[in-house]
DNA sequence: AATGAATGAGACTTCATTCAT
DNA sequence: AATGAATGAAGTCTCATTCAT
């Protein structure tokens, strides 16, 4: 009865999105499994159930199809962390700028033990970044973004007294995201080997004792 | 029979070797620069200033030129580490495990703040592995031993005193294996952004917090 | 039946005619400046202001939009020709046919000093047909067309006496044609570089000096 | 025994030249048949009886190919001209510059009457760049090279007497060279309808009387 | 050992056309 | 009548590899 409902999409504009989210979703998927250069358009078209063309005529180059993908999956992978967030605590505003640091951190390492598709395809685009003469349209941008808000989110703990004020909030946000990308990395390339809620718990025990205002370790600064 | 050996000062073995050697210096510069896919054999035989045809000849394919690359290439930056570490200090033997842990990892970003083509090239080669099936001979394996190793060093600086007993030395290798390549990939990427040093130091500070035996913080592992 | 004629200012044969004025004006502009092949109907579609679909809708195929294209484009360079002449002069009877030749030519050539885009099409269009298996329908039945014109002109002014006997009419229909034509492209081709108006008052002596009945010159047919 | 001699080019340097040779005849033949569009990259391998890939390897784009072709084309056509005139006179220094120019642009139409592949090829390129956006590399140059040549031509008989003082050279010049480009396209274009040798000496005349010095006919600039 | 010419598969892109709306 | 989404063929170009020199 109500089954047949959503068979066909009606609109052109309705036909165009379906489309659109089937070729993100299969560029996603082969991006995440064979790296970017290795996920032809004709295969992203063939995964995602249309023609091989499609890709091509609909993105207009391979260039925007993955600035779109990077944007999106930069998007969901926020969303998923902040949702994750929400189910596990009860409000982000009543809880102290470091735990809030913490939990996020932990959730977003936690999206890395069972990645989806976008997931993996994130760091698999992050790592396209590294050679020094290619770029990802709206990768750089999401993660200067991304450096801001945790260079933020260090100052107010450091304001409100949930972090240690001899620390640098901009370089402490840079080691904040390596160690999360980093170990996401990490946990990406060879998932078998590791026991990953060890590491996490680790990682979680790091940052509270390299944060947390205890009057404790004097720094020995290298060289 | 060994008596001719020195009357020629090129023989076919040093010739070989000679072009090698610049076949894979120019694959680890064009690998820096433009990424293992778009590093072409062509292209890297005429950067080392020989054919474009040699690299195919000599080393019968892209792959293993690659894998060829990626070991010599973390044996290098292993070589440079070591010997950072020894014109730093005395010798490695008195110091703590803390201490040459964190003098280890200091010495390693501190490579990332001037890369030569060499480390860049280490570091798109990790990027590269990100894919689920991608693989290059050679990086895993190093990376292994690198793990293996690192957690060794916790476990002895756990049994002298050093480091503190309450954590998992496998778990910790990997969360600072991971804060070093993710760190050192983001001063790849945007390096003209950071206050490389200040990183560096935080990061160190960060080690000492996180490792050092002082009784301090409880731990709240998240969820 | 008839009497609705007049109600609606907009019927539904005169929007079809309205657009495929728009189409053929796009596609005229388009094809100067493009050529042929690289005027596609989606372009054209767009810049007429229309949808990317409607050249094919409304002409069935691109060969078939080309050829009332061509079509349309001889005519109106045919009719821009005859209005300039009549704003020269009085009436085109009262005149010698070499007078009306030279004339012609002279107005012609004028054209091609500031060419709308449907006159750069007539020469565009024109070179499209070089290629011995090409052709453009219209186009050559159009240029026939002309040749007989030219050569009944010839014949008529050396009836009357204004052009010489001692010339074949259809020969001379072919270099007066070729002349202009090739005048015409050479004007297109580098504008910049000449004194148009200098080509033409030359061009227009040449005609003169070739075709008027002084007893002149004995002609020395090369080989 | 001598048939042998020839079968196989010996040296990289000959194996080269030879598909250059053959790469470049099959494309004027298909540009003189098709045009260069049509003239598909692979389509030209084919004919030259190499790889389909080969074009693009070789020259390294097909602009580059066709601007090699026209280049060739140019020279070829100016030296077949050379020759022919050397067949048809003793020597080139002893006529007068009217009778030299008269005989070249006689020479250059007969090339017309059977043209060679080249021959069509060089009109079919100069058709190719009526667009205003087109450029064939190494067309207009050589055309400029041309007109100067012409323009000089006309001076030295206007010196010598030979041809008359009140014309201006340069605009002859591209009167003379657009009657010649114009003519030749007409005669491939549509040459079962015409008596190419009765054109031919039409125009010879033609020039005769524009260009030789006797007092007779008076010029009526248009307008 | 080394060169570089040649191959052929595969990538991205463009485009006329078809089809659903 | 008109739109524009989708297809599939064809084009150019790149590249690892093979082969003759």
């Amino acid at each position: 009865m109500m089954s047949l409902k959503a068979t066909r999409p009606r609109t052109q504009a309705e036909r165009r999105s379906k489309s659109e989210q089937a070729l993100l979703d299969a560029a996603a998927a082969l991006i995440a499994e064979l790296g970017i250069e290795q996920a032809s358009l004709a295969r992203i078209g063939e995964r995602a159930g249309t023609s091989r063309g499609l890709p091509s005529h609909h993105f207009g180059s391979k260039d925007e199809l993955v600035a779109r993908l990077a944007r999106r999956v930069q998007d969901h992978v926020s969303a998923a962390t902040v949702k994750s967030l929400g189910d596990m605590r009860q409000t982000p505003e009543d809880v102290s700028a470091l735990e809030l640091l913490r939990a996020t951190v932990t959730t977003y390492l936690g999206l890395f033990e069972n990645p989806t598709a976008e997931e993996r395809a994130l760091i698999v685009m992050w790592g396209a970044t590294f050679p020094s003469m290619a770029s990802i349209d709206g990768m750089l941008e999401a993660d200067q973004r991304s450096y801001d808000g945790w260079a933020d989110l260090i100052r107010r703990g450091q304001q409100e007294g949930s972090i240690r004020v001899d620390i640098d909030a901009a370089a402490a946000a840079v080691v904040l995201f390596g160690l999360m990308r980093g170990i996401a990395a990490l946990l990406l390339t060879e998932s078998e080997i590791k026991d990953m809620r060890l590491v996490r718990t680790t990682c979680d025990a790091w940052i509270a004792a390299a944060l947390a205002p205890c009057p404790t370790t004097q720094f020995l600064p290298g060289s």
